[in-house]
DNA sequence: ACCAACAAGATGAGCGCTCAACAATTCCGG
DNA sequence: CCGGAATTGTTGAGCGCTCATCTTGTTGGT
């Protein structure tokens, strides 16, 4: 590659603001979540997506790719999680590589108590800055690079785990 | 506060997308940043506001807050450039407590190696992915967050540096 | 002129993440 | 049914970031 495809002062603006977009948001949630309930967003995200499976229960690569993880920092965070009684893990029965990541009542419970606060960051930090149109604009966007970075390296990806359901932490 | 403003599931989603596409944008990018220039995404950030500035040189409060960094993680990303030569610290003639910052040639030298790809790799994980219309979307709503979130807590801001001018590492 | 408040920047501990390497298991072609 | 290739998950080193704290310097009220 010799010719660069330089970006113009449009695509500029719009990478640079989405980056300072993207620092501002999650460093203000990450910090808030951080001080209310003692954890980084990515715990909150896998303790999140277990709380929807069936049984509470996930495989640690399904966890993985549906918490947008590597292997390897989920294998990290479990480890933490476990030590602060918020997962247990079990090996797979069916396939004796596999590790089952539960969420316990306890974990259940830190997850149920940082909620509200939590969402109210989300919403003080995005939604309330935004307008229908502009959430609209945001989602549209965001929806397309998700499905079009996909499935293309990154992570060992694939795609097929369901897509959001309403959070059951809120639904006790 | 006890009764939590709940995120609908429009929100939920867009909320949900917009976690999951910083994730695979950033991740991507730094990766590829960090494999073919060996600096994060962060250093990169700050040698490009080094290099538009005048004289390629600003005090490290007003670099913090151009590169939408705190004055820590400034303060030890400058610490390890000036290491790798990249970067030099004087201190400042009119304000004895503050530190000039300024880029060498050689900082300059490796920004300018690392642009191509890195500018392509923004291309590939972004623009690539979007049509006009949804880049315009993006666009929009994250200059509406970042007017909206800036100069509101979270860093010693002081809102005054200069938008974006074309970035000057590509012109020589 | 003084002193309390404030601002700039550096620093060290702690932690989460990446990367590369590894162990254990399963899969699959011959 | 055997053996190489692929898959799952873990581990440790290294690093960047946050938070709290400290030092040094400036400022403004009296």
């Amino acid at each position: 590659m010799e010719h660069t495809r330089w970006l113009d002062d449009d695509e500029q603006r719009t990478w640079r603001s989405f980056l300072a977009a993207q620092r501002l948001v999650l460093d203000r949630v990450e910090r808030r979540l951080q001080s209310n309930a003692g954890m980084p967003q990515a715990y909150y995200e896998i303790l999140v997506r277990l709380s929807e499976a069936p049984g509470r229960t996930l495989r640690m690569s399904v966890l993985a790719e549906s918490a947008w993880s590597s292997r390897s920092r989920l294998s990290h965070a479990v480890a933490r999680m476990e030590e602060a009684g918020w997962v247990v893990r079990r090996s797979c029965p069916t396939d004796r590589r596999g590790q089952l990541a539960e969420l316990t009542d306890e974990g259940f419970e830190v997850l149920r108590n940082a909620a509200p606060d939590h969402v109210e960051s989300v919403r003080e930090a995005v939604f309330d800055g935004l307008t229908a149109a502009q959430q609209a604009g945001l989602r549209e966007a965001c929806e397309t690079l998700v499905e079009y970075l996909s499935g293309t390296g990154q992570w060992p990806v694939t795609r097929d785990a369901g897509p959001d359901g309403p959070g059951s932490a809120r639904a006790s």
